[in-house]
RNA sequence: GGGGGAAUGUCCCGAGCGGCAAAGGGGGCGGACUGUAAAUCCGCUGCGUAAGCUUCGUAGGUUCGAGUCCUACUUCCCCCA
């Protein structure tokens, strides 16, 4: 993609144009350019299920993102980096991302436990200890070979009690300075922090202002999307986005639906990564210009129509609903194949399409018109 | 010709000590999925809003009470001739 004569050799990242707090722009790394806002499909286990790394470029995607915790367990970070990283391995040139581990300290509550000086795991592959410190994390995301590495933090679910929200967020504050310092300095790499607090407004502000004095690449706000209303996270965005600096990107972590996607560009994200595509995909589930559709679902069967005939995604454009519904009917691994392709290719298509508005200044159309065509189609199919 | 076994909820398979509207599956119908343990999870699936009503091949019988026990019949399967 980029001329490697020209290809820059630090992480530099460029607001080219704004529109109320949204903004649009690139970040540029040696290994590629991400357009932002950019959502970054989700490869947790070195692979963007049921995608060819091909497709996912294609699609317009520049990043994405791996996952330390899986990538630990299988085949395990040291055999990676033998194996000449992680971009090598999945075929995957362009920058990626690696996730701390920091979300399975929640997601897998059962298997672990927590203390000032990491984490311990057990593995839910075959149930051996893994001890995970924030020193540990960078160690093995550096291994991996990752662009973009997070620090270790501790996720919450809400709801929650304060206390415990408060706890999180100071021992994550405390893990991202070690992970800065273990980090050190990389040039054309970067550690970004990660904003805890819950759904508690102060705790948020005290983390942002912190993480921010820290000097740091990027920031992400983390912990949200987890249990609690739309309406609290888009509040708790509009809390912590007057302390970060604008200079900065400013990641989303796991979110969202294709609303959440325009909300939350709205409010100042710069960037985004969420399963919702690829496991909706495979579950059934497509996202479309013309919202959401439920393949499984009887009235598909004999629909000769494509998801959307003005798609440029195949998936999206060539195959008929019915043929659609009786893949995922059948639990054809096709079916999980195309309707991922068609997800991405729609998340793809809306993340371009905002960019383009708020360069165009326009994104409060562009939100409008989308959610409208959602409308219209859902309108359609009652009457 | 002789002997043995089986028929279950109106799609299929299938459990079912005399108290059963009847376990489980599959299939069907719908829902969920947000830094991916999970190609996973959750509802509903005889009629009725309900009291209740009608179900276990058919017809009788025993019993307070029968899908369960007895008799006959029908159909199917297996073994021996």
């Amino acid at each position: 993609m980029t001329d490697p004569l020209d290809a820059p050799t630090d992480f530099t990242f460029t607001v080219s144009a704004t529109d109320g707090q949204a903004r649009t722009g690139h970040i540029a790394m040696p290994r590629g350019t991400i357009r932002t806002p950019a959502f970054m499909p989700v490869g947790t286990a070195a692979t963007v299920k049921a995608m060819y790394p091909e497709q996912v470029r294609d699609l317009g995607a520049d990043v994405v993102l791996g996952n330390t915790y899986h990538l630990m367990l299988r085949p395990g970070p040291e055999r990676m980096a033998r194996l000449g990283g992680l971009h090598r391995f999945m075929r995957w040139d362009g920058p990626i991302l690696t996730d701390s581990g920091g979300f399975q300290v929640m997601s897998l509550s059962a298997l672990r436990k927590i203390d000032e000086e990491g984490v311990t795991f057990r593995s839910h592959i075959d149930g051996t200890a893994h001890r995970m410190s924030p020193e540990r994390s960078i160690e093995i995301q550096g291994l991996l070979g990752s662009d973009i590495q997070m620090q270790l933090d501790e996720c919450v679910r809400l709801p929650a009690e304060r206390a415990e929200i408060e706890k999180a967020m100071r021992l994550s504050l405390r893990w991202a300075e070690r992970c800065r310092v273990a980090f050190g300095e990389q040039p054309g790499k970067a550690m970004f922090g990660i904003v805890q607090g819950g759904d508690i407004p102060d705790l948020r502000v005290e983390s942002a202002r912190a993480l921010t004095d820290l000097d740091l690449k990027g920031y992400a706000i983390g912990g949200l999307a987890v249990g609690e209303p739309q309406a609290v996270m888009l509040a708790m965005i509009e809390t912590v986005e007057p302390h970060l600096p604008a200079t900065k990107p400013r990641y989303l972590m796991g979110v969202g639906t294709p609303d959440d996607l325009m909300q939350s560009v709205m409010r100042g994200i710069d960037m985004f990564d969420c399963v919702m595509p690829t496991r909706a995909g495979r579950h059934g589930l497509a996202y479309t210009r013309h919202g959401r559709i439920n393949l499984r679902n009887a009235r598909h069967a004999e629909d000769t129509r494509p998801l959307d005939e003005a798609s440029a995604c195949p998936a999206a454009r060539d195959y008929s609903r019915a043929y659609l519904h009786h893949l995922v009917r059948s639990e054809e691994i096709l079916g999980m194949m195309l309707l991922t392709w068609n997800n991405l290719a729609y998340y793809q298509q809306l993340m371009a399409g905002m960019r383009t508005a708020i360069a165009a200044g326009r994104l409060v159309d562009f939100v409008a018109e989308t959610k409208d065509g959602w409308a219209r189609a859902e309108a359609a199919e009652k009457g």
